[in-house]
DNA sequence: CAGCATCCAAAAGGATACTG
DNA sequence: CAGTATCCTTTTGGATGCTG
């Protein structure tokens, strides 16, 4: 994707598709996009984890929606889900290396939700009171 | 916000605010992640757009929805807003520095999403057709 | 432990009509 | 043109209880 320095230029034309609510690039912005794929890429961006341990690592979230979006996420070929038939059963949860591939562009995203919170609550402040 | 103790576990350390529900990063992270912050993110990226503008770039969005999530941006320092006081009225919008910032980094993460949406769906007929 | 099924509440979102 | 207001449907998600 070239970021041209022409004028009017749409650097963006690549996405187009995304911008369409018929493609499929859509459906696959809104899984990674969810309320909690974003959270479970980066969890599994950093090492395998068992389902008890993804629950524990991510805040707020409730085994149904772990569960159905882990779901999600395997069939989108981006995490692999690997069972051990020992008693209790292990389960275990890795990126598969498309999903590597993505959390490592996910990573600078992120970064600067990190960097930039404090941005935005203060712009947020500002707003606020300004009214 | 250090937490140093568990030795070498955790790469994604500093995000653990974004998985405490209970941090503002989680709010800021649901703003953008929203079903079409990214969208009229990426629209912006390019250039100013009016209202009318982006309705027409992004499919599937409706006004109210438009109109909504703007203002979220606007609140979050990551949009401008500017009136010109016209009959008709002209409204246009514009990533400011800050949202120039994060559009940079939310680059990578739309462009993987353009070149991989193949191998996504990809993914998903071989899971369906395995069962 | 790792889940699925069910029920229910809440939030998101769309359609439509209307305004400055 | 650029919204707002209202109503209503759809989706999301949490709580709970139950399995292998």
């Amino acid at each position: 994707m070239e970021v041209g320095s022409q004028a009017g230029r749409n650097a963006w034309q690549g996405l187009s598709d995304a911008f369409n609510s018929e493609c499929p690039a859509r459906e696959v912005l809104d899984h990674i996009t969810g309320r909690w794929g974003m959270l479970i890429l980066a969890a599994l961006g950093e090492e395998p984890q068992r389902f008890s341990e993804l629950h524990a690592t991510i805040g707020g979230i409730s085994e149904k929606m772990l569960s159905q979006t882990l779901r999600t996420l395997v069939r989108d070929g981006l995490v692999e889900r690997t069972v051990e038939h020992t008693t209790p059963p292990r389960v275990s949860y890795e990126l598969t290396s498309l999903g590597q591939g993505l959390t490592k562009s996910l990573e600078q995203f992120l970064g600067w939700i990190r960097q930039h919170t404090i941005d935005v609550v203060a712009a947020q402040h500002r707003h606020d009171r300004q009214r």
